[in-house]
DNA sequence: GCGGCTTGCATCGTATACACATTGTATTAT
DNA sequence: ATAATACAATGTGTATACGATGCAAGCCGC
């Protein structure tokens, strides 16, 4: 029990250390160095860079180790035309299907997240997030689902990374939009409100689609030096 | 090269048993035999299983081993609340994105499903049909909605086991039914006809939903056993 | 001087050995 | 006779040791 722990640790350090892009996207994991970081031996550690990939966090090369997963431009245009089916969906079954503690779990993470969006503490309000919608998943009760929610979110709370931190006061009161939100979908799941969850999913992802464009969109400027150059060249 | 096929054969193996339900759903899977029989060492089983179990072919109990994933009630009828949802929108995203070898590889895999169900050879037309959507999954380029679909395709098939069976003269003429709404997808995907191909999937999909419900109803028998019981020691 | 080959290092993959947990059975005590 | 505890056996989890493969740099031949 005392080791099984360090292999769990290792697992929800690595899920972590992935989702706060600590570990940026393409990264190679040495299989070594992560060994005695973590203080396990290969073999488990092996087992949970298999397990990681299975869930989408890693990708494994053959005789050429394990790297982050990356986000290149192709997936990111399937995101965001995926996110908001699942999303939905989701939303609405786990408002017909939540039981038992799971709402309350969910208002004790909504709390977390609120804490750590208002001490603008990026990656552990982007965490909360996570688990926040990781939450919803289960309390929709299928795995089929959950399968495609699971590889949005870990895409999504990636690049969320770059919206928790305080760049202007427009911003901030994005964030605080999300968290009224999320109070609304948990008052939608309590009284058990299918259509309601599914539309305030829904806006919730039109919010977060905006912050996610807005931060994805950006720096042209090496785009423009190139193409000047480029002008240049050609005449 | 010549023992990592090994390995590889183990995977396949396990897969196709298991899809096919000669390792039926909650059977436990004994490290040991399976190192003999596929002459490999417990250390690659291992990560094989752990594979297996990202895939959600098995389930890991800590310390208790592995079994062949369940399929319960519940887990059906979320199946039938979600298939059509995910077949739908894969068609639809595999006649946009498909390129290059794919449609001919779908070809070749409809021929061999043809044959193998004319043949009614149940397991490998099952296996063939797996494929067949698969395919259409590496067609749409959508990793979200494909780890949806694999779920899905799994207890598909493993369902399916039943029904590509000689019961009688009317079943045939569903799978033959079944066989030429693959021939027209294929038709809608080379076409890059998208609405048509959603359209197809929904139809294919309330073809299969039939064929499904009428050998999926049966057996509550244990259940009933047991809460008999259950009042009669409570009295 | 340049290109191909060989050698050495590093990393991955596999196997074996060992430690721990769990379960079932047997024996003893009440 | 029944229940509880202890011991043994089976099977999982981890670590270490060994073998194979891939990559890079240096050397020899052309």
């Amino acid at each position: 029990m005392s080791q099984s722990n360090k292999k769990l640790d290792c697992l929800h350090s690595l899920r972590e250390r992935i989702l706060s892009t600590e570990l940026e996207p393409g990264t190679d994991l040495d299989e070594a160095r992560l060994c005695e970081a973590y203080g396990i031996s290969r073999t488990p550690l092996r087992e949970v860079l298999q397990r990681l990939s299975g869930e989408g966090y890693i990708q494994l090369e053959d005789n050429r180790g394990a790297k982050v997963a990356s986000m290149d431009v192709g997936v990111m245009r399937t995101f965001f035309q995926t996110a908001p089916l699942i999303y939905a969906n989701i939303s609405r079954l786990a408002a017909e299907n939540w039981r038992g503690p799971q709402l309350e779990a969910l208002k004790d993470t909504q709390r977390a997240f609120s804490q750590a969006a208002h001490a603008q503490d990026a990656s552990r309000a982007a965490l909360c997030n996570h688990r926040f919608h990781d939450l919803i998943g289960e309390m929709a009760q299928n795995p089929y689902l959950v399968a495609s929610l699971n590889r949005l979110l870990i895409d999504h709370t990636r690049m969320s990374q770059t919206f928790y931190r305080p760049t202007s006061k427009a911003e901030a009161a994005l964030v605080a939009q999300a968290i009224d939100q999320h109070d609304a979908m948990i008052a939608a799941f309590e009284s058990r409100a299918a259509s309601l969850s599914l539309d305030l999913a829904l806006k919730h992802w039109d919010l977060s689609r905006d912050q996610l464009e807005r931060f994805v969109r950006p720096d042209p400027l090496p785009v423009d030096v190139y193409s000047l150059e480029a002008t240049r060249h050609a005449v």
